[in-house]
Parts: C-alpha cells; sequence; structure tokens
DNA sequence: CTGAAAGCGCTAACAC
DNA sequence: GTGTTAGCGCTTTCAG
C-alpha cells in the first residue's frame, strides 16, 4: 500500500491536516511544522494521491484533446504544442483520436466516458458544422480548434483558411499559372477546413478574372500523402491540363509532388505546387514546399489559456471569443521560378 | 452537480448497490429491476464517476506512453498503434514526452505525478541503460520499448537494431558501395538504438571484408530532418568521399537524402541511401527511401498486452520476458540500381 | 496556527 | 436478489 498523508502525519507528529496544509503552500505555518513535515514526505518518499485529490476537488488536473489523427503530422505537431503550453500550467493532456471520418464518431468521443473525467476540452473538429452547435453546449469547458462552428456556444481559435487558401492561389497566379488545381476539395461539404480552403481559391480566382473550371477542382477525401498521390496519378492519366496546385494540405502537396516529377513534369518550372500548414517535413522535401503557416503554437497557446480561463471561470460567465491567427506564406522551391 | 448512484437509485426504487450491480454486469439480477435501473440510467443521463470508481478499485484505466517525441513521425505513429491496441482493451492512453535528452529528465517522467495515477506504463526508453536497471524497479507495472536495457526488472519489447542495421549495411556492400557513412551514431554511448545500429552496421562492414573507417562514422547528436539535413551539408563540405548511407533513422536519412541531390549527386547511382523505421513518408520521398520495418504495429500489441497481463497478476509473480520484432528489409529506390 | 470530523462517488463485504 | 455499511485518500469546513 502506498503511503498516505496519515502516514506522513504520523511521522511528524502533526494532524493530516497540517500535512495538507503544507503540500499545498498554505500560509501561517510555523517554519519548523513545516521543515518537520517536509523531512517526512522526503523520508517516506510520500506522494500525494491525486485520484482522490480529485475526487475531492472534483478537478482532475487533465485537459482532453480530441484530434482526427495521430499519424497526420500536423496533428501531432499541434500535440506537441499543446502538451507544451499545457505544462506550464501545471495540466497534463489526455489525447483521443476520433476514429471515424462521422458526426457520430466525433460526438462519441466528446460525449464519452474518457472525456467525462477532465477538467476542459479542446476539440479540433473534424465534422461538426454549425448545425451542430447545440451539441457542443456541454457543461464541461470547453475550446473549438479549427474552423467550422460559427456561432457556437464557447471559444473558438482558428487559422485563417480563407485567406490562407486565397494568398496561396493568389501566389501562383502571380507565378503565372493559368489553370491551378484546387487539390483536396471536399465539395459535399458546406463547412469545414476543405470548404474554406476552396472558397479562398475561388475567391483568388475571380478576383483574377480567370474562370472557375470544375474540373480543376480535385475532390480528394482523406488527407494523406497516400491519398494525395493517388489522386495525382488519376489526375495525370485522365490528361487534365494543369500549372499550379494548391493542395489543401502539406501531406496531400507532398504525395502529389512526388507523382508529377516521376510524370517527368518540372516543379516549380512545369507546375507550381503550394501546400497548407508547414509541417517539419516540407522544408526537406525536395524541392522545398511552399505552404501556409497555421501559427500552430499560437493557437496551442491561445486555446490552452482560454481553456484554462473557462475551467476557473463559473460556467456561462465567459461570453464566446474567436481568435484568428496571422496568415503568412512560406516562399519556397516549389514556387520559385527563375 | 452530476448525477449519482443515489440519484439513480432513488429514481429506480432500489438501493444504490442494485445499480451499481446492473452497472458492472452482475448475475443475478431479476431482469425487471435491471430494467427499471437501465431505464432510470437513461432518463437521468447517468454516467458513473471514473474517478471514484478509480479511487475505490486502485484502477484508474488508464496506461501511460512515456517517449521522447511526439514530433518525430516514428513515435507519433507509435504512439496512435498503442492507443489502438489500449482502446481495444477499455484502456485510455496518457502520452508523456521527455523533455530532456539526459537520464534525470527521463527519469523524472517515470517518477513524475503523472506516472503515478496510471495502471501502468510503457516506456521507451531514450538514455537509460543496463546500469538503470535498478532504478526501474518500481511498483507500477512495466514494460520497456526499444533497445538499452538487458537484463532489467521487467518485458522489453524490441525492434532487431543490430540485425536491422546489419541488414541494411550488407543490401549497400552488395550494391557495391564500398565507402558507406554510418549516418546518426552516438560514439560517446555503449547502449541505446544509436550504438546497436552502429554495431549492425559494423559487423557488416567486417564481414564483408572492408575495412573500418572511423571517418566514415558521422556522429548526429539529434535525429530530426533538420540534423540530417546539417550533417550531411558538414559531409559533403568536408570533401569526404562517400558512395552509400545508412542512417539510423528516417527523419536523418530523409534530410540526407535532400542535401545529397541537392549537391548534385544522384541517388541511388552515386549514392545510394538506406533509413531505419518505415515511417509513413519514406514512400513518397523522391526517390522513395529503403528502410527498415521495425514491426511497429507488433511492437505496439506485443507490448499493451504483456502490460495488461502484469496489471493483472500479483507483482512479481511474471518474470522478465523479451520479444523482439523480425527484421524487414523494404527495398525500394534509393537502393535500387538499374 | 493546528486538530477533528465530514464527505466527494463509488465498490466490496456482509447481512438479510 | 437486494440493502447496509464502511472506507479508498484527500480537501474542506469549523473548532479550538
Amino acid at each position: 500500500m502506498a503511503i498516505t498523508l496519515h502516514d506522513v502525519a504520523r511521522r511528524a507528529g502533526v494532524s493530516i491536516k497540517t500535512v495538507s496544509n503544507v503540500i499545498n503552500d498554505f500560509p501561517h505555518i510555523r517554519p519548523e511544522t513545516r521543515a518537520r513535515v517536509l523531512a517526512a514526505i522526503e523520508e517516506l518518499d510520500y506522494r500525494p494521491n491525486l485520484t482522490a485529490r480529485g475526487l475531492r476537488s472534483g478537478r482532475s488536473g487533465a485537459i482532453g484533446l480530441i484530434i482526427p489523427d495521430l499519424r497526420n503530422a500536423y496533428f501531432a505537431e499541434l500535440a506537441g504544442a499543446v502538451m507544451t503550453a499545457a505544462h506550464q500550467r501545471g495540466l497534463y493532456v489526455l489525447i483521443e483520436q476520433i476514429s471515424g471520418y462521422d458526426k457520430e464518431s466525433e460526438l462519441a468521443v466528446l460525449r464519452g466516458p474518457r472525456m467525462q473525467m477532465v477538467d476542459g476540452i479542446l476539440h479540433s473538429v473534424l465534422t461538426l458544422d454549425d448545425e451542430d452547435a447545440g451539441m457542443l453546449d456541454i457543461p464541461t469547458p470547453l475550446v473549438l480548434l479549427g474552423d467550422r462552428i460559427y456561432g457556437g456556444p464557447t471559444d473558438h481559435v482558428t487559422m485563417p483558411n480563407v485567406a490562407g487558401a486565397r494568398a496561396a492561389t493568389q501566389h501562383l497566379i502571380g507565378l503565372g499559372c493559368r489553370r491551378v488545381l484546387a487539390f483536396g476539395a471536399h465539395q459535399d461539404e458546406v463547412a469545414g477546413s476543405a470548404a474554406l480552403r476552396l472558397r479562398g481559391y475561388l475567391e483568388a480566382i475571380e478576383a483574377a478574372g480567370l474562370p472557375v473550371r470544375p474540373e480543376l477542382i480535385v475532390d480528394v477525401h482523406d488527407w494523406h500523402r497516400f491519398d494525395g498521390a493517388e489522386a495525382m496519378r488519376a489526375v495525370i492519366a485522365s490528361g487534365l491540363d494543369f500549372d499550379g496546385v494548391v493542395a489543401f494540405n502539406d501531406p496531400l502537396a507532398l504525395g502529389a509532388l512526388r507523382v508529377v516529377q516521376e510524370a517527368g513534369l518540372r516543379v516549380p518550372d512545369d507546375v507550381a505546387i503550394i501546400g497548407f500548414d508547414d509541417i517539419d517535413e516540407t522544408r526537406y522535401s525536395l524541392p522545398t514546399l511552399s505552404t501556409i503557416d497555421p501559427g500552430r503554437d499560437e493557437i496551442a497557446e491561445v486555446a490552452v489559456g482560454w481553456l484554462v480561463e473557462r475551467i476557473e471561470a463559473p460556467r456561462g460567465s465567459i461570453a464566446p471569443r474567436e481568435h484568428e491567427t496571422q496568415v503568412r506564406l512560406l516562399k519556397r522551391e516549389s514556387t520559385t521560378r527563375s
């Protein structure tokens, strides 16, 4: 059996309350008493039982992080940033992946037993949209990540999806591209990153006075490297003519980059390619990949900060807030024509 | 305040024990009583308080996973595999990253407050070695991942580091390479993946009757893509002559791959390159990267299975076991000469 | 400044 | 089959 407060109290010749006071840095303790308690803690190698503390105080000291998939580098990097921000505040992070690409799976995780014991939840929205805002009005403090829910009941930390995709598309048009692929669309959806990035693409095309060509909008359902490669293979096999690619995330872009070059096209001279998210890998592909920096550390820092505020404030006392990070276009070799 | 067992019991007109019995699928409950309780649970939307259950039962339902760094794709992919294996057994996973590259940081995580509330720990060893085996004799069930501790007090699931590196090196020698770089060594260490992979390299060089050239052993401390690129830049700047690279992990190989090609060398014709770990990305680089498959899913499955056995068995009743996955050499373009 | 006692929500003995 | 009771280890009143 582990050492408890009682053992320490007995050893130090005080009551458990005094030990508890010392541990929790209560003021008004005589220095010699404190020293005696500290010595007892040291000698017995006492560690407080966090479960018991959690039961009594109603706080677990954990926050939940719900993300689509750790194998996606963007989310792994985001998870790392969230863990760093949380640890600085003495919290630990319970990561959950959304098992399926549908609303039921997503809500199941949010309401599941695992998220029931955390003090607050950071939820990177995958399929939920404005219609589902009501489902998010849960008792646990919640901060949403990613672009999808507007007018929701809680805080929302986003990256500038529309503006980012618009900037990326404008950049390619500025390079002289006239047949730019929107690569990774989900045309059956009205909200979500895919829809917003497509909107940014369309805005840039129209602003430049170019025609919107439906055949240049390529749907790719999953956003892994593999899917980008497969989709690009199909595009090339179809004989479609194109000279630029705005990929809706970096793995898609990297998969496409590979296949484009395999087909004998030069990047960026024949085809310019730009991604989205600035995962580490984009700095070391050949050629290096231009991309949109979503401000990952800033997202993590703001989101954790707001979540902590919500955990500490009475429920309902904080009105929904929104934070959008700054767009940063990172120009690398895949869009630098000599 | 949340709904408790008492609320359900009152609603159903039974005692809390009966409700508890229903929830825990005890036999010997009259069907109509069970139905009444279930209805009350439904109506009140009751969810058991896992913290209270944990305090009472001494089990939290969580296992800890200690890994060096989530930003490293290998560990992110491993974490995903571990979460899958754990969820199948109804456990959740608490991931912790080791903050610094030293024994103190590593032991601090292992003994820290967060790992104190889990039922068992999966620890992917970073800097600890045989000397530290004693430090691992902790009360919490523990299964070690990665190659380093021999004769330790607990189970150990490893990948064949020596054999893998030997196979990789032999593969390059078979291609005709005579000056093969060992890329990513930590020559100040005697244990750990770096030391084992170096040993495999040396074994293959000697078995082939080639001279061991110290200048071909390149130390690279961190194993990120960036470090691989920087180290390869230095190698090329130094004018060192080489025709093959056995990189000790995939990001190192990918960083090197990039810089080698930038310098005008062709891969695999001038320089053949092979990595280690089979991260997803190796399938989509240009050229695709040959690598060693460490059997990630197998590692996760065996490790979680053994950990669960240890959690359920009395402490000390299971003798230390070892499991080593099979070597699989994946030949891709970076080592396929026409 | 420190001690005694209550109780967070649940499970596990043991009655009935 | 079901109810009663105790207590997991801690924090939190409330006395003293």
